[in-house]
DNA sequence: GCGATGGCGTTACTTTATTACATTCAGGTT
DNA sequence: AACCTGAATGTAATAAAGTAACGCCATCGC
């Protein structure tokens, strides 16, 4: 992740979100290109929803504003759309929240670590490889191979810390 | 956590586990006098089934055993249970699973880090020390402050992998 | 054009979790 | 002993999250 320094401190600080959500969205049109995998106008516009503010949403919020713009108002819908995305590194699922977020970065480390601030309700994606360095060093010692890692944090961003929030 | 290096190991290794749990049992006991508070039939069931082995449990499960043996079925009895264990560091929650598992090492680190095993579905806590350092740091670089992680890990264990497991 | 495939929509259902309220029980007070 | 009080337990009812199964239609390779 390029600008990992700065990506979390981006995320949380006020920024031109316009541009930040639209280069999210280039950036992964093109790679659904080169996976020649078809982003469908559900797909897409499930994309520019979860795009509009970095929260995680759940299922069912998204559901309601596709099913609002005519799309289908059944569960599936949404969760298709939302599996579709996550599977090709275009989403994220915090298993704390029950809830999906835009991926900032796609293409760059598809498992970060995610911050959430318990203030703003704002996710950052972190670097994941130094954590999950530690991580599996300490399960090796115990002879454990580990494979996928869920990281997840709670706390208070910068942004909140700074308006004096505890 | 003592015997840290070990700890991961024994919890996946055979070993005798009457005895396993039978301490984990009579610590969780004393932790509870200690902070004056009750263990209860229902809560004293409640944890004696979780640690009937090193899986963890979803609520409902758990609440049907509870049935079976004359406690209430409704699920408030064992959400209440299982939360009350929780509270008081005697039980674990895997976001993962949505499930719970009992804390074997009750008093030392409350908040540790979780390999499950993917084939024998064991779960064992490993020292989050090291890992939450490593994720601290990395979220103070982007200013966010971090007073909550949640640390699961999806792997094989050592018994597994030797028994040829892929 | 035509069949295969993938995507989208539906209905119906399962699993997980919470709210609200009545009842019981242990503990201390009078 | 009678009484109060707060915690603990039970219930019913409902919410929230997630999945299964199936039909229709569009797109794509032929
Ligand atoms: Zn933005
Ligand atoms: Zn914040
Ligand atoms: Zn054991
Ligand atoms: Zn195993």
């Amino acid at each position: 992740m390029p600008d990992s320094d700065h990506a979390i401190a981006a995320t949380f600080a006020p920024h031109d979100h316009q541009q930040c959500a639209h280069r999210a969205l280039d950036e992964a049109a093109a790679r659904l290109t080169e996976q020649g995998a078809r982003l469908t106008p559900v797909r897409r516009r499930t994309l520019e929803i979860l795009l509009e503010s970095h929260r995680a949403m759940g299922a069912y919020e998204v559901l309601d504003r596709l099913a609002a713009e005519g799309f289908g108002r059944q569960p599936p819908v949404a969760y298709r759309a939302l599996e579709f995305l996550v599977t090709h590194g275009l989403a994220h699922r915090l298993q704390r929240l029950n809830a999906f977020a835009a991926c900032l970065h796609p293409g760059h480390d598809h498992h970060p670590a995610f911050l959430i601030c318990r203030s703003c309700d704002k996710v950052a994606e972190a670097a994941a490889a130094p954590i999950r360095d530690a991580l599996t060093a300490v399960a090796a010692q115990g002879g454990f191979r580990v494979e996928r890692a869920t990281i997840e944090a709670l706390g208070l961003c910068a942004t909140c810390a700074a308006e004096g929030v505890a």
